[in-house]
DNA sequence: TCCTGATATATCGGGCCGATATATCGGGTG
DNA sequence: CACCCGATATATCGGCCCGATATATCAGGA
């Protein structure tokens, strides 16, 4: 699940572990506070598979001010010792083909051990990369298992447990039922496609001027 | 926080392992499927610790015909080989004085790491073992986080990510907000107490009738 | 008799977590 | 200038939970 994410986050433009942390705290919010201690494995086992590669940082968001005297021996540095000279720990990551494959992989991937919470806002986070009728297809079944979660709940005795076993089977029966009203929504707003921007690039509706969030870097 | 589950069931009977994950499965309801490769581990960790022990299973809630007459020669069944005869593997587990105090500083414990969902509706379906001012005390601490949440949801830039980051932050965000006012009501609830049951045990609302829920067993 | 399905316990590898260690770097202070 | 401090940045450790799987027992039907 983090590895969708990474690679969700890398189609953009290549980050290093840090930046991609805060990024995804910043798009998941309070669903999701990542910890380095899955970060940095996960980047690992994507660059064992070929997903992604390390891509050195000359100008990726860091202003550094003269680094190009010694960019020859900066591979030569990384393993031996930076010789206190300017040279930062930086590794920046890039996604690779295969590792845009595997994106549109895990992003239609229907296993059902993914129907939690999380996994469904990563997915509906980085679904723009995916065409129209994949895209549906992963709010439909979002839909599905909403649907019987809600039927089961109907189903079941109401009388159950103690005051707060019941308020909260209550509340939980309501936050699924607003949930399959919002991916009901989200599925409407599918079917009168908005940004079509696949077959006929006529309107240019890219409203990412792809410099402008410059709030943290 | 397994154990915090399982401390909380086996207060009102003991159990085995199954039926265990039956009834978590039942008052969790979708939000928690426990699995077997958490729950045993649990179930040692907690015996190892002296908060639970296990109980051997006479007439728990298994409908057995009879097993007084081979009843003496169990404990060597055990070890050894049933031997083909009539004897179920069954190791029903009963809470101890020692698990009960754990469960209360489980349940009153505010490591910041157990904001997440599933933590507290594992703590409010058991809240009811706590004396009112500390199950106050949690309803207040949940209302706190949520506070707080919410109000770093509303200082957040609204322009961010594409379509469907948006619907998902603000989406997010209402969910948060419902889940705030259910807080606060079970706060009101709790200000003008109906069950007090702590100090005057004058209504006999004991709703549990001990034997009616006959559905699976 | 055999076979299926429900009951029941247990273990394995793997992913995510919080805590922690270790650097580098920018900026402030004496 | 020397020094420390907080933000930046990478990495690892033990622990908990997960899905998958193995292994029994037992009730009931073919």
């Amino acid at each position: 699940m983090l590895e969708l994410a990474i690679l969700g986050l890398l189609t953009e433009q290549p980050l290093h572990g840090y930046e991609l942390k805060k990024r995804l705290g910043e798009t998941l919010g309070s669903l999701w506070g990542i910890s380095y201690g899955s970060l940095y494995p996960a980047l690992k086992r994507l660059e064992r598979d070929g997903a992604i590669e390390i891509v050195e940082p000359e100008g990726i968001a860091t202003p550094m001010p003269s680094t190009g005297s010694l960019s020859g021996d900066l591979a030569a540095a990384r393993n031996r010792r930076p010789a206190k000279t300017t040279r930062r720990t930086k590794k920046a990551y890039r996604i690779t083909p295969h590792g845009e494959v595997r994106l549109s992989q895990l992003l239609l991937d229907d296993d059902p051990s993914g129907d939690d919470e999380r996994t469904f806002a990563v997915k509906l986070a980085f679904c723009g990369h995916l065409d129209p009728a994949a895209r549906l297809e992963v709010l439909e079944r979002r839909r599905a298992v909403l649907t019987d979660r809600l039927q089961r709940a109907r189903r079941t005795t109401p009388g159950r447990g103690d005051r707060y076993s019941r308020s909260l089977f209550e509340h939980r029966t309501e936050s699924t039922q607003r949930d399959l009203e919002w991916v009901e929504a989200l599925i409407v707003a599918e079917g009168r496609d908005d940004a079509p921007a696949e077959v006929a690039p006529s309107a240019p509706s890219q409203s990412l001027p792809k410099e402008q969030g410059a709030t943290a870097s």
